[in-house]
DNA sequence: GTCGGGGTTAAGAGAATGCTAAGCGCCGGT
DNA sequence: ACCGGCGCTTAGCATTCTCTTAACCCCGAC
């Protein structure tokens, strides 16, 4: 899910409010940001401001729609109702008037998404012995339930849609702790450890979670590389 | 499909149009009138203009809501945006800001009708010794009627439907309490307590309603995870 | 040996939650 | 119109839990 809006206050609403529902979120605060993102997150759906300071919201959704079917929501202000036409003309899938809530915007997200069919993985991720079910925020380890706070949850979940992956602490400040700049790795430090206790291992002798000395760490199933 | 417009000639437009789409549809020049149609036909959907004659367009959503939970669709003129907040709280579905076009309308409508329509559900809900019955709107928790406010029931009957799933209080403000924005996540926590009150639980011996740390809450049935 | 990374543990600050009680508005009865 | 009850929200306080920071240790590379 990708919010391209350039009014922070509404940007930081609505991630907060769509991340809150489930979905992983990125944003951009203008067009060209906004393709860049596309491009590179490849978002399950867009969100669109047709208001945005650089380019019109029209021309990136023609942009996108050039190289992309991704699903896209324009959201808009009132006085812009001849860009609705324009934007459904060029492939949007539905559209928002501000003000709106998040409540609707979601289950507009949610329509589309039911529409095209959504590709969400809602089965649970499995690596090895560990299962983990994202909308229940339930990890299970051969059987047993995992007790995991918060955090521990998000990062263990973060690791397994990527498992075998490399991952630096970098990445993981920014995508699950949501630091834009910054932030102590140690912090990451801090939890891989605890869940490395909670995964009944430790990081000489590991079993899941793999440290890659100056580079990140590892999810992978025990036996596997 | 029932249209609730005093201007004739808005209410022919919007009759013709949705009768040309394959809607079976029928309609009042005023609030009375829409009340009495909507409790004789029960529409599937009703078209609602809050510029009325008679009544206050929101209090016609109001009287509606007290009897029945047919989705409502509102219909406004540019200066009552007051009125859109109102009406929403009051359980709208959806709005549209005239003027508008009847496809316009149209896609609200279905849109409208797609969200609804899994809540359509004739079976009662069943989570472990939890029996919901929606349109009954009665809980029965192991043979015994329980006795709930509204927005007990109410919030009983989301978490329900998304068993097993962790739900944010702010998603249960924006769906539950129809609050737009913000609310106070309190609120939820106190009709948490009555709940588990009404459950014979506590939130130290959680049965079926189970917090989850900074995400939510959950409901589930006893011996599950 | 020394330096840079990591790993682990400990502890305090701060946040989230649970629950009681008070306040308030709505509605039905009189 | 007045009254009383009920349901909902807000406020406050106690309590629990999480996350971060800080400190110290270990290990491998140079």
């Amino acid at each position: 899910m990708l919010v391209i809006e350039d009014d922070p206050d509404v940007r930081y609403a609505l991630l907060r409010g769509l991340h809150d529902r489930g979905h992983a979120t990125s944003s951009a605060a203008n067009g060209i940001a906004g393709l860049s993102e596309a491009k590179r997150r490849e978002p399950d759906v867009i969100v669109l401001d047709l208001g945005l300071p650089d380019v019109d919201g029209v021309e990136v959704l023609k942009m996108l729609r050039a190289v992309s079917r991704i699903p896209v929501v324009v959201v808009t202000a009132r006085d812009e109702e001849r860009q609705i036409v324009a934007a459904l003309d060029n492939g949007a899938d539905d559209y928002v008037v501000k003000p709106c809530g998040v409540a609707q915007l979601e289950a507009r997200i949610r329509a589309v998404l039911r529409r095209v069919g959504d590709k969400r993985r809602v089965e649970p991720l499995v690596v090895g012995g560990l299962v983990i079910d994202p909308r229940a925020r339930t990890a299970v380890l051969d059987g047993d339930q995992l007790d995991l706070a918060a955090r521990e949850f998000d990062l263990l979940n973060y690791l397994a849609e990527r498992a075998g992956q490399v991952v630096s602490k970098r990445e993981l400040l920014a995508e699950v702790w949501h630091f834009a700049y910054g932030g102590a790795e140690k912090t990451v430090d801090v939890h891989m450890s605890w869940l490395r206790r909670k995964l009944g291992e430790s990081a000489q002798q590991p079993r899941y979670l793999h440290t890659v000395r100056r580079v990140g760490v590892k999810l992978t199933a025990p036996g596997e590389a």
